[in-house]
DNA sequence: GTGGTTGCAAAGGCTTTGCAGGCAC
DNA sequence: GTGCCTGCAAAGCCTTTGCAACCAC
């Protein structure tokens, strides 16, 4: 088992994913945005490097059905608010309780490494036009 | 738009989620277990049954990392634990604590509808076969 | 120089979809 | 009888992988 390397694809993936502040991309948009420095770069590329960066812990990958993988660096605790309209994911830093100590009490034989949590509803923006909608069509509902 | 008709497929694929007690189906064990039932029935309409339960509220669909859409018949509250070993889900009937209030008081703007909360780590039987492998090869670690 | 890494393209796995026939209502 | 639903198979999308060339160490 061999040393990692530090190449100028694997610097620009993770630099990319961390400069996306907020915006939890997929590969596709890594892949684009990378090829503004790297344009040689290939797309099994960016997948290789997402899978090495998340199993090494700079990434977290975000789940949702029906899309494709997400990635976000921003490995502070915080919560997770999707938009089920425009399935966005928001970052909500707020402080979040001790939900740990209570469960791993509660079943000792579990070994617990993380929580994650994860909000579900609609975002300011969706909702906003949701309202214009029903404005125009009263009496639709 | 028509209304939904009650056919043997419909009936037989929200059977068979419900009675996966703990279990946490994919589209495939699913199709393989109405078989049984209903021999003729194809891959197809199983996805697009379980879409549509998933839909009209009888299903929560469960998604992981590089794995097949995950369905549950359980719609009580209650927490998930992830094995990272397995990627079995467990379900946890413990009391959710009250995530929604404080969060939706700090952010007005969304709409919450619900919680997600999901605990990863090392499943009883995972952590067994752990343990049994150190024992054997004590120098390696 | 060595062996991990890359680009390319093909293959893989899961899921969706178009269509003609079938069946619930 | 109407039109929603089904089975079938092809297509779609995201992701992985084999391989020869490449380059970080």
């Amino acid at each position: 088992m061999g040393m990692k390397r530090l190449t100028k694809q694997r610097k620009a993936v993770l630099e990319v994913v961390r400069s996306a502040k907020n915006h939890h991309p997929d590969a596709a948009w890594v892949y684009a945005e990378v090829r503004k420095k790297v344009p040689s770069i290939s797309l099994g590329t960016v997948y290789r490097t997402l899978d090495t960066l998340t199993e090494e812990g700079y990434l977290v990958p975000l789940s949702r059905p029906g899309e494709a993988l997400r990635y976000e660096a921003n490995l502070d605790g915080h919560l997770h608010m999707v938009c089920r309209k425009c399935n966005q994911f928001f970052d909500i830093m707020h402080p979040l309780p001790d939900l740990l100590s209570e469960v791993k009490a509660r079943y000792p034989t579990f070994a617990f490494e993380d929580v994650q949590v994860e909000y579900h509803g609609i975002c300011p923006a969706c909702r906003a036009e949701q309202e214009l909608l029903l404005q125009n069509k009263p009496g639709q509902l």
